[in-house]
DNA sequence: TTGTGAGCTAAACGGCGTAG
DNA sequence: CTACGCCGTTTAGCTCACAA
C-alpha cells in the first residue's frame, strides 16, 4: 500500500529511493527553504491547476514533484486570461483530497522546521486565507468539471440497484463452473468466492479478510427455544483494522439459508481444496505451540509458489477478479474490493434491516454508513409512501404483474430496443469503452414501456371516464391488442379484489415449512404439531379464515 | 448533549509493468 | 493466466474540537 503517511515523514534528511510518498515528494521542493506564505501559495496554486499525472505508456514511472516548466507555462496562461472574468477551470484537475494531503504535508513540514529552530513564523504566516480559498475553489469546481466532461453518473445513483439484482450471478461467476478439470484457477476461484461471500454477508472491509489468520476463526452455535434448528455463526476476530482503538472488532456470518450464498460453506470448500494442495497441517501435529500456526493467513496465494502461508495477499489479487466478473456481467460499479461491503449493506437495507444493526454488523461509526454506503433506499418508508403497509405483510400490487404482449411493447418508446442493441454491440466490440449509465438508463426505459401499458390498462379498467383523454388517442391504445390486454388486466384486478386470497397464498409456503419442521421434531412436539396442523387444515378448508389465525398458529 | 466539520490517515482504485 | 509491485490519485472513515 502506498500512502504518504505510512512512515515518519521528515525523519531523514536524505531522500530514500524506497520512499513512495507522493505528497511528501511534492513538498520536498519546499524543504530547502523556510516556509512562508507566498511560497506555499504558489506551490498550492500550481498543484491546483496542473494536469493530473498519468503513467506514460512504455516509459518507466517517474516521480515528478514540482515541475517548474509546467508552473511557468500555467502562470503565463492564466495571467493572460481576463482578470475581471472568473478564472477558468482546467480541463481536468486533481481533487480536493489530494490538495488536502499536500496541505497536511506542508503543515507537518512547518512544524518540523519550528522544531528544528529554522522557522519562527506562525501558522497564519505560512498558511493564509488565500490558500484556503484555493482549496475551496478546487472543492467546488469538481461538480463543474464533471458536468463539463460528461463524467459518468453511475456511481452516484445507480450502482446499488444493479448490485441487488445481480448478486447471485456474481456468486456463480466466482464459482466458475468451467473449473472441472485440473485447472489452476480452481484454487483462486474458491478463495475469491469465499472472500466475496464473507465480505458481503458479514459486511466487512477487504483488508480485514486479507489480514485475517486461520487462528482468528471460531464458531458459535445459537438456538432459542423456538428455533427448530440451531444457527451456526462463524466468528472472525479482526485485530488490525482501519481504526479500532482498543476495541476488538468482529466479522460475523451465519450459515446462509441459500446453499449457494453461504459464506461458511464457501470457507469449507475453499479450505478443503487448499489443504489438499498445501498439505499444510499434515506436518503440524502439535497444536500446543501457537507459533507453529498462528501466523497462517486465511487467504493465501498458491500461484507464486513462495510457500509462504503467512504472507498477506495483495488486495489487487482479489479486486482484479471482482473487476473481471463485473465487466463480464456488465455490472456498473466503481467498487471492487469494496463491492461486497457495499452490496451487503445495500441488501440489508433493501430487506428493511434496521440501520443501527447494519452499522453494528459492518463495524461502522454512526453516520458513516449513511454517508458512504446507504443505497438511499429506506424501504420501510418507501413502501409506506407507495401505499403499502410499512412493516410486515407482503407486497402485492396486481397491475404490476400483468405482462403486456410484445406486440404492444414494441409500440411504446420504439427506439429503446434499437438503442439497447446498438449499445450492446458497441460494448461488445470495444470493451475498453464504458458508458455504464447509458445502459442503466435504457434498462429503466425498458421498464417504463411496461409501466405505460400497465397503468394505461388499469386506468381503462378502474377509471374508464379518463379514456377520452388525448393521450389515450395514440395509436397504441387504439389497437385490438391493447383492448385484449385491458380485458386481461380487468380479470387480474377483479381477482385481486379479494385480499384474503392474496394473503392466504402468501402465507402458505411458510406454513408448509413449519409443518415439515414440526413433524421432523417427532415426539417432543407431537401434541403441538397436531394442534397446529389441525388449525392450519381448518384454515385451508375455509376461505373465510384470515391469515391472522395462521400467523398465530405459526408463532406458537 | 448532540451534531458537525476540519484534520488526518489507511484503504481503495487505476494503469502500467514483470515474474512464474 | 494469476499474482503482485509501483506510482499517482481518490475514497473511506475515525478523532477531536467546537458549535448549536
Amino acid at each position: 500500500m502506498s500512502s504518504p503517511f505510512n512512515r515518519p515523514i521528515f525523519r531523514n534528511e536524505e531522500r530514500s529511493r524506497a520512499v513512495p510518498d507522493v505528497a511528501v515528494d511534492a513538498v520536498l521542493d519546499l524543504r530547502q527553504m523556510e516556509l512562508e506564505h507566498i511560497k506555499v501559495f504558489q506551490f498550492m496554486w500550481y498543484q491546483a491547476f496542473r494536469c493530473p499525472r498519468k503513467h506514460e505508456k512504455g516509459s518507466p514511472a517517474q516521480r515528478q514533484g514540482f515541475d517548474l516548466t509546467e508552473y511557468l507555462s500555467l502562470k503565463e496562461k492564466y495571467s493572460q486570461s481576463d482578470p475581471a472574468a472568473k478564472i477558468d477551470d482546467p480541463q481536468n484537475g486533481i481533487g480536493i483530497s489530494c490538495m488536502a494531503q499536500y496541505k497536511t504535508a506542508i503543515l507537518h513540514l512547518w512544524r518540523d522546521q519550528i522544531h528544528r529552530g529554522v522557522n519562527n513564523r506562525s501558522r497564519d504566516e505560512v498558511w493564509q486565507n488565500s490558500s484556503d480559498a484555493l482549496m475551496n475553489m478546487v472543492k467546488s469546481r469538481k461538480h463543474r468539471i464533471n458536468k463539463k466532461n460528461y463524467a459518468e453518473k453511475v456511481d452516484e445513483v445507480s450502482a446499488p440497484y444493479a448490485l441487488i439484482q445481480q448478486h447471485k450471478e456474481i456468486e456463480s461467476s466466482f464459482f466458475a463452473s468451467d473449473c472441472t478439470g485440473i485447472n489452476r484457477q480452481v484454487f483462486s476461484t474458491l478463495r475469491n468466492r469465499f472472500c466475496f461471500l464473507m465480505i458481503t454477508f458479514a459486511i466487512l472491509r477487504g483488508e480485514s479478510m486479507f489480514k485475517a489468520e486461520l487462528s482468528d476463526l471460531y464458531g458459535v452455535q445459537v438456538q432459542t427455544p423456538d428455533d427448530p434448528h440451531p444457527i451456526y455463526v462463524m466468528m472472525m476476530q479482526i485485530s488490525t483494522d482501519k481504526t479500532n482503538q482498543d476495541l476488538k472488532l468482529f466479522g460475523r456470518a451465519a450459515r446462509h439459508k441459500k446453499n449457494l450464498l453461504c459464506p461458511v460453506g464457501a470457507l469449507a470448500f475453499y479450505l478443503l481444496y487448499r489443504f489438499s494442495q498445501t498439505g499444510e497441517f499434515e506436518s503440524i501435529d502439535d497444536f500446543t505451540k501457537n507459533d507453529r500456526w498462528f501466523d497462517t493467513k486465511l487467504l493465501v496465494d498458491l500461484q507464486q509458489r513462495t510457500n509462504d502461508l503467512s504472507r498477506v495477499i495483495s488486495d489487487k489479487t482479489y479486486s482484479d477478479a471482482v473487476k473481471k466478473i463485473c465487466k463480464q456481467l456488465g455490472i456498473p460499479t466503481q467498487h471492487y474490493v469494496h463491492l461486497g461491503r457495499v452490496l451487503g449493506s445495500v441488501l440489508a437495507e433493501a430487506d428493511g434491516d434496521d440501520n443501527e444493526l447494519i452499522r453494528i454488523l459492518g463495524n461502522w461509526d454512526p453516520k458513516i454508513q449513511e454517508k458512504a454506503y446507504s443505497s438511499k433506499l429506506p424501504m420501510k418508508i418507501i413502501r409506506s409512501r407507495a401505499g403499502f403497509r410499512s412493516n410486515g405483510g407482503v407486497h402485492y400490487n396486481a397491475r404490476t404483474i400483468v405482462q403486456p404482449p410484445s406486440e404492444l411493447l414494441s409500440q411504446v418508446f420504439p427506439w429503446v430496443d434499437r438503442a439497447t442493441q446498438e449499445l450492446n454491440a458497441f460494448l461488445q466490440s470495444s470493451p475498453a469503452e464504458a458508458c455504464p449509465f447509458a445502459a442503466v438508463f435504457l434498462d429503466f426505459m425498458m421498464k417504463l414501456k411496461v409501466v405505460v401499458l400497465q397503468d394505461a390498462a388499469a386506468t381503462m379498467v378502474l377509471h374508464p371516464e379518463r379514456s377520452v383523454h388525448q393521450l389515450f388517442q395514440l395509436d397504441v391504445f387504439k389497437s385490438d391488442c391493447f383492448k385484449a390486454y385491458v380485458e386481461q388486466m380487468r380479470q387480474q384486478l377483479a381477482v385481486a379484489e379479494d385480499p384474503s386470497d392474496v394473503t392466504l397464498q402468501a402465507v402458505i409456503p411458510p406454513v408448509v415449512d413449519r409443518l415439515n419442521v414440526l413433524s421432523q421434531q417427532g415426539e417432543r412436539n407431537c401434541q403441538a404439531t397436531n394442534e397446529v396442523s389441525n388449525q392450519i387444515r381448518t384454515g385451508f378448508d375455509s376461505v373465510h379464515v384470515g391469515h391472522n389465525l395462521i400467523l398465530q398458529s405459526i408463532s406458537h
